[in-house]
DNA sequence: TGCATTTCTTAACTTAAGTCAACGAATTGG
DNA sequence: CCAATTCGTTGACTTAAGTTAAGAAATGCA
């Protein structure tokens, strides 16, 4: 667990001794306990993270009820929708499991750019690849019923079945906690 | 129109006159006429587009039925999810009005980030931000219900609504036809 | 361990979207 | 300009999700 961030980037780009060392310096990686909240509405968001372990999701206060709309597990950044900018988050952040980051400011991201230009480089890179997948998925969605959205998440993230309480689950899924209990009941037959 | 992309572009990075030169060599403006597919679904994709002016949707062909997931307008990228990739793609890409590009390829751009990495400093970041409202589209997506979806379209995009054919703007919303038709007459109400 | 709280399920009922079909309006291409 | 096709609306009916409420199950905490 010593450098997790590190043994990702080199799947990509070559690791010199230089970057490991730097990285190694700058590098911030924290232990947040379960029910931990990253980031509150309303608050600014100067923080962005890579799960090395653990599970995170985003969630939306709507007249009193909670909305998530993501999850996040190992190898998967989260970076709020205000990160960097100066404006209110319009959702909190939260870690459902015990969960090991690396955390991310925007001065550390500034640093490393300027040291490590091809980790900028990798940055965009990585980022069309995860855009592209982001995109494919809100079309799924938007074509898929609920009951083929479930059927979609059991396959593709089955591991989130077991990790979040269903009533989160529903919510991402864009349904009420009854509509999924039925789906699921449904389903078995 | 001689060259809107250096337009754009000198909202965020000063454009210096090496950098316009460059730009205006390799720059390939082209005009699409009104029904031109610029990507079949099967097929490799190594183009993408930056809209001058013009509109273009995205959809996919599920048993028959064409289902828009995307539409794009003046000022925005038009990145397939295939792009560069070498696999073939999921969905077909059509102009659906004469539509004026910048377009780029893969070979372009790797030129450009080699000559001006200014420029690909200014697309990671760029990245981040469409990143960012594309993430929160998603969320108000799953949390609104079809009615509400459409009242947000007319709000946020409400050219949207003159520009392209009600069922196409049925299929974005996530529902069939015949209950967009229903909702606008309960809206009118 | 046991009590309190949260989460999940079930049921009855309401509401709105999906389906199928028909028809008139608008658009397109020759 | 006309014929053909596509598009949008409407109606009747089906299906599934939302709502409300209650109780069972699971979980957390003292």
């Amino acid at each position: 667990m010593e450098n997790e961030i590190l043994k990702y980037l080199s799947k990509y780009i070559p690791i010199t001794q230089e970057l490991e060392e730097e990285l190694n310096k700058i590098e911030f990686i924290k232990l947040f306990p379960k029910g931990t909240i990253l980031l509150e509405e309303g608050k600014i968001s100067n923080e962005c993270y890579f799960i090395i372990k653990g599970c995170i999701r985003s969630f939306y206060n709507k007249d009193g009820e909670e909305k998530t709309t993501e999850f996040y597990t190992e190898e998967q950044a989260v970076i709020p929708s205000a990160y960097g900018k100066k404006i209110p988050s319009e959702y909190y952040i939260e870690c459902i499991e015990d969960t090991i980051t690396g955390v991310g400011t925007p001065e550390l991201e500034t640093e490393v750019y300027r040291k490590f230009p091809q980790v900028e480089s990798l940055n965009r890179a990585l980022g069309e690849v995860i855009m592209a997948k982001y995109q494919d998925t809100f079309a799924e969605f938007k074509m898929a019923s609920p009951e083929e959205r479930y059927l979609a998440l059991l396959k593709n993230r089955p591991d989130l079945i077991q990790r979040a309480p269903q009533h989160q689950i529903a919510s991402y899924l864009g349904i009420k906690p009854e509509s999924l209990s039925r789906i699921r009941k449904r389903i078995v037959k």
